[in-house]
DNA sequence: CATATTCCTACCAAGAGAGTAGGATTTGTC
DNA sequence: GACAAATCCTACTCTCTTGGTAGGAATATG
């Protein structure tokens, strides 16, 4: 498995704030009540999203967060990445240039180069709105069985 | 990471005997030697590939392991399943049906879904045959900046 | 019989994953 | 100003997985 609870709870929470709209911030509290997930686990992975600059905060009574961008504008890729650290499918794909010493010689590094490309591709190619609208298309294409057929 | 050891050195242990060819069985000490790595660790990966049937093994004197089939007939994806388990990338999408108590209601799941359609289709679109031609281009795709353009 | 090999079971150390606990700080309301 | 509701921050813990290691039994060749 290559996403944890870290990552995936991050992203509900995204969903759950993009749903919620521009009214006002949100408490953790809310969140973790309407999600049914623990609060504290919670409060350590909206940190992370809060320090990434994700999520507009406020502190103190009647506060709690919102999100800093449209749904649009958030793809799932960044997400993720910011949450996880990483989405490289084997730790011999790291980022930007930094490679196993074996690197010139593998066989099986273009193989997972190529994994790691359409991984990214594919979560740099939906966004927060897509989740929310139900853009089943987008999310399972061919596998889409209640989609209208292609042609 | 999605990929651990035993899956990676799975497949260089495939690729290795692919390349022997179908000159004989080739000894686990040796193809140890020639991956550069440990012994008694690519011994329980490759009872895993033996069990599973994809080696022929010979116990003895000049004994060793082979491949059984051609290297055109075995994909990544099969594999990798056999020694990872599983290859999705969350916890929440199981083999066949079996799924989280959420699913009904889970906006997020098409997304889990579609990344893990798109991960194995991927993986069972390159076969060892592949990995050993050194077919760039389809392991790539546009990504190969050394390959021909598509035109 | 000696040797080279696969096969099998058990064990172990380090790190990651999935949280918990407790409190300090900030802000709105009475 | 007191209180309550909220974010912020640091540290801890427990369990499971990963990445091996160890030792020996079974088997085949010469």
């Amino acid at each position: 498995m290559m996403v944890s609870t870290k990552g995936r709870y991050a992203l509900t929470v995204m969903v759950d704030l993009a749903r919620k709209g521009e009214d006002g911030y949100v408490s953790l509290s809310d969140i973790a009540e309407s999600e049914k997930l623990s609060m504290k686990y919670l409060e350590s992975i909206i940190a992370i999203l809060n320090k990434g600059g994700m999520l507009k905060s406020l502190r103190g009574k009647n506060g709690g967060y919102k999100l800093a961008r449209d749904p649009k504008d958030y793809t799932i890729n960044e997400i993720l990445l910011l949450t996880e650290g990483t989405l490289a499918p084997v730790n011999c794909i790291m980022q930007e240039g930094v490679q196993c010493d074996k690197a010139a010689t593998c066989s099986t590094l273009p193989l997972w180069a190529g994994l790691d490309k359409v991984i990214e591709n594919y979560l740099k190619g939906i966004t927060l709105e897509d989740i929310i609208t139900g853009n089943r298309k987008k999310m399972l294409g061919d596998y889409c069985v209640s989609c209208e057929p292609a042609e």
